[in-house]
DNA sequence: CATGAATGAGGGTTCATTCAT
DNA sequence: AATGAATGAACCCTCATTCAT
């Protein structure tokens, strides 16, 4: 799970209420972006959803745009930051992917929302998210490129374009992920697709996995 | 004596003119609708970079979301058509898969506003859309699988989840040519792209390419 | 029956060969104006339905407005005219009474468009009508006045606002007549329908029928 | 410590508010739709002579045409029961009549625009309302025969078709109102018309006035 | 004469946003 | 803090009208 934590300038405990408010009413933002997509939820649903007037809203977020701005940014900091972590804590290859896949498909499987608002919620909406877009999109190419070339370097991997490779896994996952949720019994796959993805992966990269652990 | 027919006689002229407009006009808005998508992108947006009044919309098109979709379907057949022929002309499935690739690419370059209308700009936007949209990566889906299926019925593919590689390859194709349209010099890069594309896919489907043509 | 000669300025039997068409769109445009009002009879609704290009409507008449008018002038000028010279061709007030209500009522049953555009059709529409609408009525009005007047100094006639029975006889008839028109067969109440709405005036004026003819 | 509560507090304060303003507003739509008709009469008529936004219509109201039908249904309901209650209010034909067209003068006297909108306001409109109009009319028509038919039982009245009566009664009266309104003093003349349009009522249904109180 | 492609003012409606309570 | 009535820019679309062919 992750909280939002916009900015604020209140203080000491009706901080703490006015955070919870703030931040149930960002999940439900963040649902209701991720079913209609930007445009096509209005303020009023949000707001329907969460159990408030409309006049809250605006007392807790400036304004529809910079909230989903917000929201698109901090969901893919969490995204991104899970993955990342994930990956970190392995040190071989094969199981660097297969702990990011993994978490990936937790996600996927635990808050729906949060792949939906970063896959699709989110595209065509406004101007200024087309940058921020490409630079999730770019985030996630490098965090799958990173454990390529530390592989790379250690003679592990054949020789190939390892950006070119980062952006496929990033691609192929999306979209393996994305038929998962659309599945009815998604839960009960998510192991079979975790290993396939990652099987598919691995040997999309030359990576030989016979000879390690 | 010449005026009676001659709203008959230059009919056939001004049938290929209104025509070519609408085409145009199409085409005016398959750009603008890819661009900023189906909600951001307005009537007016659409009219006014076809140079024409808003009116002349509504003769050749009943109404936004009609185009849109009409353009949607159209779209997708058009890239789901291409791909499958190229894909089928071909026996070996390298050489399938190598064309599928080269076509796929070959429209980005080409016609990178197709992609762009196929991949981002009809998202979160009208309900019936959401159908087309899956019935669309469907296809896509199913035309990758098809060339796996008849491969492992030969024997030259390791045990798999056809479908689930289809579907990576599918995402990996997509976010690999989206990330090539990114680049300024995504002409150049195209080849390159094709090639590393079409051997992570073999790769990945553990397809041993040496011993075949 | 009737027809309308708007001014024109060409000659010779071209005139007669653009009348006939000029009428033809005319009466087109009557039954069209009477089924849907003003407002939402459209142009194109009345081209389409008189088989011509809509720039032809643009050649015959100037524009919406002015055929309406027009169409609601000489339409009540041949309604008014036809119950006048039914009233006018008898002597005696019953006579009178029952020769116009007659005439109704054929009228009605014949070109059932006349009635409509001129008590449904044009009403609430454009402000320029209001005043026509007002002489239309009152021409119906007076219509039935002048016979009652005329009995009233002979003697024939109690006591009365005769301005006033000539509105109620008006509005007795458009009402008797609009019904009249609502059944599926009306003309075959046609008759009953004379007999009845004539009674009901004479009676209404106070008018003793029994030792007249 | 009452900032929580003063919007609760405020709030039946506010709701009788805003019923009045509806109400308010619902009468503005009246006049301008009694004026204009349906079709002529635009929102921004409405709100302009409401003094309020464009907006604020569509916060209280569906949309136009729902708030119209409603309106007319509204208004002819309040119109209908009004000349009912005053005719049953009687139990002699001549007394009902009376205090019928008593009612109808004096509603057309206080407000204008209840006739208005029923008598011309909502012609040639909306399909649905077609019915509405036919469903309104035949109330009227039926509402005057229900006392005809019973003086009938009584032996009261001459063999007649009461339904046609009625008819031209509910005629009759439309009419008479319509031209009492338009006069500059209406009011004047109210108690005028109403005695001759009673009597010509009468004297058409043969009722026999003499011999009874 | 006749056509119908083209125009654009204007209508109904939505929805993000404000502000008095 | 919270409410929701009020606002109005902007959207989609219609339709009377024009004009080149």
């Amino acid at each position: 799970m992750y909280t939002y934590d916009m900015a604020y300038r209140t203080s000491d405990k009706v901080r703490q209420k006015k955070d919870a408010k703030r931040t149930a009413m960002m999940q439900t933002a963040v649902q209701v972006f991720a079913e209609k997509g930007y445009h096509a939820a209005t303020v009023r649903d949000i707001v329907q959803k969460a159990g408030v007037a409309i006049g809250t809203f605006y007392f807790y977020f400036p304004d529809k745009e910079t909230l989903f701005v917000y929201l698109y940014e901090e969901t893919g900091e969490f995204l991104a930051q899970s993955l990342e972590q994930a990956i970190n804590s392995k040190e071989l290859l094969h199981h660097q992917i297969a702990a990011g896949v993994q978490a990936y498909v937790n996600i996927a499987l635990y808050e729906p929302a949060v792949i939906h608002l970063m896959l699709v919620g989110g595209i065509g909406a406004i101007p200024s998210l087309h940058e921020k877009r490409s630079i999730f999109r770019e985030r996630m190419t490098q965090m799958w490129q990173r454990p390529l070339d530390f592989a790379n370097d250690d003679g592990n991997l054949p020789d190939q374009n390892s950006r070119r490779s980062a952006e496929m896994i990033a691609g192929a996952c999306d979209e393996a992920i994305l038929n998962l949720l659309a599945q009815p019994d998604a839960e009960a796959s998510g192991q079979a697709a975790v290993r396939d993805i990652t099987l598919f992966i691995l040997r999309g990269l030359g990576y030989n996995t016979q000879d390690k652990t």
